[in-house]
DNA sequence: GTATACTCTACTAAGTTTATAGAGTTAGTA
DNA sequence: TACTAACTCTATAAACTTAGTAGAGTATAC
């Protein structure tokens, strides 16, 4: 499992769109420097996340970008696996794989197994509405600190 | 985290030894059919781990392999850190890296360092010495059956 | 009809991975 | 000693991936 700048760029993506979520569209200048991501790096991220019906746009003026669902159907892993791939550390692993013969009968494919699983525990448990959540709290906390 | 190929051929290298620990050397030939590895890049990894302490070798004739410890003292984690570099599934969350400033204060950071863990705590838990004796149990069951 | 913002394809520079090539060094042995 | 088997070291290269840039095209509000 490797999350490349993409993938970092994706998620932060979603996940501005999640803390603004049901407030209108949001466009790619405004993501891009929020989140400081290279504008037009980020276009093609945002048009993959399309593809993969994360997001959806609205052209023209006051066009923009905003969540194709609510934030609590999308998990973390969803999202890094559409964008960077399978999370599985290892190719014999991953789902599509029937190779691997090996005279060990691979001693370590348990353990990249067990990684695998680990990782969806983690990645598969946590939704863009309890991320989001936690933003809003902290903004909160930080507006009442003025 | 991604096991390449020279990571994969390094944890079955040291397996290999493993299981013949205490048995003399072995020839970077014998590990390379044995494990169904190039030649030529086998010996690059045997050169990297017997940097990093993971293998001795002797030269010439009867020349080859052994392992450097105790399989016991050899964890899966050592030998992945070792040849394909930290576990960890994206930079921010590295030993060594400090930027990742982020007007979320990255609200990923958390589920990345939760991964590591995870990743350690299964890579960190199994030595070669647990490997090696499922390995002698199999063949032995192999040799009865025949 | 024009400004704004999304859409799409192509391209590229840099880095990583997975090897291969070949000359050199060490040590046992006939 | 000469030979040979086996480790040592550096260089090179093809294929692939990553991260980003460029630019022409399309839709829509006003
Ligand atoms: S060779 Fe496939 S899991 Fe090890
Ligand atoms: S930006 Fe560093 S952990 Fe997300």
């Amino acid at each position: 499992m490797k999350i490349t700048y993409k993938g970092d760029y994706a998620l932060k993506a979603v996940l501005a769109l999640s803390v603004r979520y049901g407030t209108g569209v949001v466009t790619i200048h405004e993501l891009a420097s929020e989140a400081d991501i290279p504008l037009k790096f980020l276009e093609q991220v945002l048009l993959e996340l399309k593809r993969g019906g994360f997001v959806e746009s609205k052209r023209g003026k006051i066009g923009g970008y905003l969540l194709a669902k609510h934030p609590a159907e999308i998990k973390v892993g969803d999202v890094v696996r559409f964008v960077d791939g399978p999370i599985e550390p290892i190719t014999c692993v991953e789902k599509k794989y029937s190779g691997c013969r090996d005279i060990y009968k691979c001693a370590f494919r348990g353990i990249w197994q067990d990684v695998s699983k680990a990782i969806s525990g983690i990645i598969d448990n946590v939704t863009f509405e309890d991320l989001a959540r936690q933003i809003k709290k902290r903004q909160e906390a930080f507006s009442y600190s003025i």
